[in-house]
DNA sequence: CGTCGAATTGACTTGGTTCAATCGACGTGG
DNA sequence: CCACGTCGATTGAACCAAGTCAATTCGACG
């Protein structure tokens, strides 16, 4: 984007000048001085789909970046039923700043790469300096109006609309580099009983929705995860 | 809470003195003199409900904080489909900040008294006061895990099992000086309709699951709009 | 090629919607 | 003071989209 930081290159860490994050992500409104000390803290992590990051109601140690994969944000009722109710992508931040535990419960669902920040050392960077606490504030009431949104979707559209409302999602989501354009070729992130609790849904009918979806030419599907929009304008206007 | 700014009340704007939002909400880390500040350019107004305060992909020229009754917040789909997005009683700030324009219908539910704040006055002090944004913030993450824990109530309960929740919610929040305890007694804020559309239900759906509750004595409802919750702890057992 | 978990498909049931009739509170005018 | 009209809420009955339960089928991997 503008270049100051660039000229500086040789003073960032090594690491942080192949992250992604950098730009897009919180690392963004960092000077190089800042970088060096936050990344003496910082590790990154890889995880398998599945790993559980951070437990409803847990005590969490540290923040993330995301850096490479999806993760989910999913709640629980006392009787087992879920519901997902976010999909972090890179370059996303992850946590719940400002309290010990968080409310949600985020596993990893696909092949993952964090970049961890110890809590404490995440707090004192925000508390001296106000750009950073702004960014996450960017990010937060962006986060804020995903979340209105897929509302809508949960409350007020019909299980075809609710798939491929998903498919639209993951094909604006799922390359941090495409910058909001869908993406015609991608893996699903999830698996079909994911996609049911995301969407509210059972795992049958997301099912026979992506047949019809199918069916209909709309998309094409290969080995159960990897999909091909066949027709982005059709699938768009199917999301109600 | 603390007595520090009581000491300085005189030195308070005296619109502000009586202000419900002074302590919780965001005015709450503003100093004498900058509430002073800030007073000369707000105004305090009521509305009736049905007014529309502001509307979906408008911009907005005011920010505002809820001072007494309660604002809806929603979302409609192209076919009319309506969707309620959120809730905002006092001391809630309303607005979204950084953005020209609102990603969601703001209307008055009942009758609303807001103390508006122009768009350029805040974001000056905002610019200048890292405590100011770091309280907005905190209201923010709260909305968002309000709005994550709401996804699950559209997503995964079942219809008795939302009017229940909505009920509880109702309770809890109505009464700002309540603390998060539930009220006993109070007036639905909110039409069947408005009910319906914040459950994602139909109307139908929404006055059947009432009656239910009345014909098991866990609400008696008066004249269309009061409710009174007979058995508190078994409407919590209901939410799911 | 066989096994195992995930996904699909089919048959049936059901919770919630739809459509329509009725009720009840309230305001207006004869 | 009562008849009438209006508007929101309630109730009933028929219908249907999505859920449930139960086979298959698919695909990845040993």
């Amino acid at each position: 984007m503008t270049d100051r930081l660039d000229i500086h290159n040789s003073d960032v860490p090594l690491l942080c000048q192949s992250c992604e994050a950098r730009h897009n992500g919180m690392c963004g409104v960092l000077d190089p001085a800042e970088l060096t000390a936050l990344s003496r803290t910082t590790r990154v992590v890889r995880h398998e789909p599945g790993t559980e990051l951070a437990a409803e109601a847990e005590p969490v140690s540290s923040y993330a970046n995301v850096m490479r994969g999806v993760v989910k944000l999913s709640k629980t009722l006392e009787d087992g039923r879920q519901q997902i109710v976010g999909l972090q992508f890179a370059p996303d931040f992850l946590g719940r700043l400002f309290t010990r535990s968080s409310a949600v419960t985020a596993e990893a669902a696909s092949d993952v790469e964090l970049c961890r920040v110890p809590r404490a050392a995440l707090e004192r960077l925000i508390a001296d300096n106000p750009a950073l606490e702004h960014r996450l504030m960017q990010q937060t009431l962006r986060e804020l109006d995903d979340a209105r949104e897929w509302m809508v979707t949960l409350g007020r559209k019909t299980a075809s609309e609710k798939v491929a409302s998903f498919l639209y999602l993951i094909a604006t989501h799922l390359d941090p580099t495409s910058d909001g354009k869908p993406i015609h070729h991608f893996d699903l992130p999830l698996s079909r009983g994911d996609i049911a609790d995301f969407l509210g849904l059972t795992l049958e009918t997301v099912s026979r929705q992506l047949s019809k979806l199918r069916g209909e030419k709309v998309i094409a599907i290969t080995g159960n995860r990897h999909v091909e929009v066949l027709d982005m304008h059709r699938l768009k206007a199917r999301c109600g």
